[in-house]
RNA sequence: GCCGCUGUAGCUCAGUGGUAGAGCGCCUCACUUGUAAUGAGGGGGUCAUCGGUUCGAAUCCGAUCAGCGGCUCCA
């Protein structure tokens, strides 16, 4: 007999090699997916032949989920085999959101296929088959792969070295897996092929493209129902979408890819971000400067830009004698401003800062809306110091970008610490002693912080490591906000020097941060976070004014005029609509308040106040309205 | 850049070999209006661009450009 411990505390004696799922079973635990003895995963049809603390997972544990999601992407393998014989399987993970497999058939996919492919994963499902775990010497797993030829297979397989390999069987198909996975089939049972497109066989754009079919799968047609609710709503929030309907920014396919256009309502909100951030920097002792859109190749020579970043630039102009490059990062510029005067220790640390407009060439395809574009406007900073003074300031500009998330209710996001890969002798610098010391110093900041972050090797700049702050975008990928780099580098081939103590020279670090990233992606970030409706400080417009009818425009106007020389955003439609329709307009177009002036208003001074979350305010005195948006404004409400 | 999909009026979309349509927006007129669409009329598209097939192309084919979903890359 064998002991089995439960979560709950209780202890059950079973006799030994009972399966996992008759315990489950007795466990009332019908919605057990796959169970975790021990604290490792196992799939429910295990048996126990020792003591064991034993939990089930189901569904609605993100553990559960993958195992789920990991085992509907076999069942999409074995009907894409049934359909196509000759496909070759590649890898077919569980994902955030669903799974997918890549898998060569010579050609993509078709729309028709997919559904084909959909419709036979049902009818697999349906069948309900046994998903049996079988273990077979590795030779013979080489074997049958070589006579299938399965070429992506036998490449895995070449890099796993035990002795036997794993493989999981339903109704005949077989895939190597080190699994767990569900017991049956038949437990998947609403099923959504979702896209489908191409990827590199081991993200490699030199080998094999093959095709990528993602998918998502529920224990029930409601949860996939909502699931596809909720995609539909992500698109509204979407800021390609917003942006054109609010008429925030624009493309135009005769100004160039990636070139975004401000139209006047976007460019009043980036002017308050501008603001914004520059006013926080000047209080915490950043200097704010200009520096060219262009400059010499020889400037790029020497920061190793050239050799390091030369295919996100656009190519050199030749001029007169002069080759001049778009600038594509401000740390150089910045760089000889710190060298205009000699520096002392006392003067540390120098921090230049600057909306630094850059130009980079990104590869078309991965251009998108605001998020990702080819000229863009950095939030940029340089900080020079000493190296004792690298931990405080890595804690100030933390706790800047603490402050500055809080005013823009941002909460929902992720620190990566990006590291160097040794491996990648491209694209780092090969001092490993300076790799070395900026990682270590940056790991102990943020630990000193006491800061959880994930660390992302290979994720580096070529000069240093960074922070980097991850948010979602509307469409569920992750992109960076902020960040902050530690670079021992750049001073070094720039020759950067202070005067110490001792009257000698030494060199200063340089931190590189940026809080609200590039105008562009800020942008695209707040429009997607707060879905088009802006708080009213950043509103394009914060009040319009309806006039019931012609006779009221005269004192709409007067209105208007107190507002504005309030410094309030404030239009007058003065469209000969009536109120209701006035109003819808004002709500589809985000404004926070509207402010309805008919007769009754015109005779008291007052406004009728309507906002865009709350409706129908009621009738106050404009000074009394001033005051409650002055406050939302401060406060930024 | 690579793979796939898409491209019709300012916007959202219908039209699938036989000389281009709707709703909204825009303009004009009337109504002078009280919290999410007043009514009537009007203007607006060389169907992304270029080339080909055809008696005839928005529709079929090719190339180019742009957008979208991914891969790769990244603020």
């Amino acid at each position: 007999m064998i002991e089995v411990r439960l979560p709950d505390g209780s202890v059950k004696k079973y006799d030994v090699g009972v399966s996992l799922a008759q315990i489950a079973q007795d466990a009332g635990r019908r919605d057990a997916l796959v169970a975790k003895v021990n604290g490792e995963l196992r799939d429910l049809t295990a048996r126990l032949d020792q003591d064991a603390a034993v939990e089930f997972l189901a569904f609605d544990d993100p553990e559960g989920r993958e195992v789920y999601w990991h085992s509907s992407a076999h069942l999409l393998a074995q009907a894409v085999k049934d359909l196509f014989p000759e496909a070759k399987l590649a890898i077919g993970p569980p994902i955030d959101e669903g799974f997918y497999y890549d898998i060569n058939i010579g050609r993509p996919f078709t729309p028709e296929d997919v559904e084909r492919i959909e419709a036979h994963m049902r009818e697999l499902a349906k069948r309900d088959q046994p998903i049996e775990r079988v273990e077979i010497p590795r030779e013979e797993a080489i074997r049958t792969y070589g006579t299938m030829g399965e070429k992506y297979k036998l490449e895995l397989l070449d890099e796993i070295p035990d002795a036997r390999v794993s493989f999981y069987r339903q109704d005949g198909f077989m895939d190597m897996c080190r699994g767990p996975h569900l017991p049956r089939t038949g437990l998947i049972n609403a099923i959504k092929l979702l896209s489908t497109s191409g990827a590199y066989w081991r993200g490699d754009e030199h080998r094999d493209m093959l095709s990528r079919i993602y998918g998502v799968t529920f224990p029930s047609q409601e949860q996939l129902d909502e699931f596809l609710q909720q995609l539909e709503e992500a698109k509204r929030r979407d800021h390609r979408r917003l942006g054109k309907e609010l008429k925030i920014f624009a493309f135009a396919q005769e100004l160039g890819q990636g070139l975004p256009l401000w139209l006047p309502r976007g460019a009043t909100v980036r002017r308050i971000l501008e603001n914004y951030i520059t006013d926080l920097e000047l209080q915490r002792g950043y200097h704010h400067v200009y520096a060219p859109d262009l400059a010499s190749v020889e400037l790029y020579k020497i920061s190793g830009h050239w050799d390091y970043f030369r295919e996100s630039m656009y190519p050199p102009m030749q001029v007169d004698n002069e080759e001049l490059v778009l600038k594509p990062m401000n740390c150089p510029h910045h760089i000889m401003i710190y060298k205009q005067e000699q520096r002392s220790y006392r003067h540390l640390p120098v921090r230049i800062a600057e909306l630094g407009r850059m130009y980079r060439y990104e590869r078309s395809g991965t251009l998108a809306g605001l998020q990702r574009v080819r000229s863009m406007t950095l939030n940029d900073a340089h900080i020079f110091c000493r190296p004792d003074q690298v931990k405080a300031e890595f804690a100030a500009v933390v706790g800047l970008i603490q402050d500055v998330y809080r005013d823009f209710h941002i909460s929902d996001y992720r620190l990566d610490l990006s590291l160097h890969d040794p491996k990648d002798r491209q694209y780092y610098h090969q001092d490993e002693e300076l790799w070395k010391a900026a990682e270590g110093l940056l790991r102990e900041a943020l630990d000193e912080l006491g800061l959880a972050y994930h660390a992302v090797i290979g994720g580096a700049n070529f000069y240093g490591p960074k922070l980097d702050v991850q948010v979602h975008t509307a469409t569920g990928k992750v992109e960076t906000l902020s960040t902050i780099q530690l670079d021992f580098l750049l001073p070094r081939r720039f020759e950067l020097e202070y005067i110490g103590e001792d009257g000698k020279a030494h060199r200063p670090v340089m931190i590189h941060r940026a809080i609200i990233s590039t105008m562009e992606r800020m942008m695209a970030f707040l429009i997607e976070n707060y879905a088009g409706d802006f708080p009213a400080w950043l509103a394009p417009e914060q009040a319009r004014i309806l006039p019931i009818a012609d006779r009221h425009l005269e004192y709409a106007h007067k209105v208007r005029d107190r507002l504005a020389g309030e410094g309030l955003r404030v239009e007058i439609d003065d469209s000969n609509e009536r109120i209701s329709y006035k109003v819808r307009r004002g709500q589809l177009e985000r404004v926070p308040y509207m402010l309805v002036a008919g007769d009754k208003e015109a005779q008291s001074g007052q406004v009728a106040v309507r906002s865009r979350s709350a409706g129908d305010l009621g009738a106050v005195p404009i000074e009394q309205f001033l005051e409650r948006i002055r406050h939302e404004i401060t406060s930024k409400a």
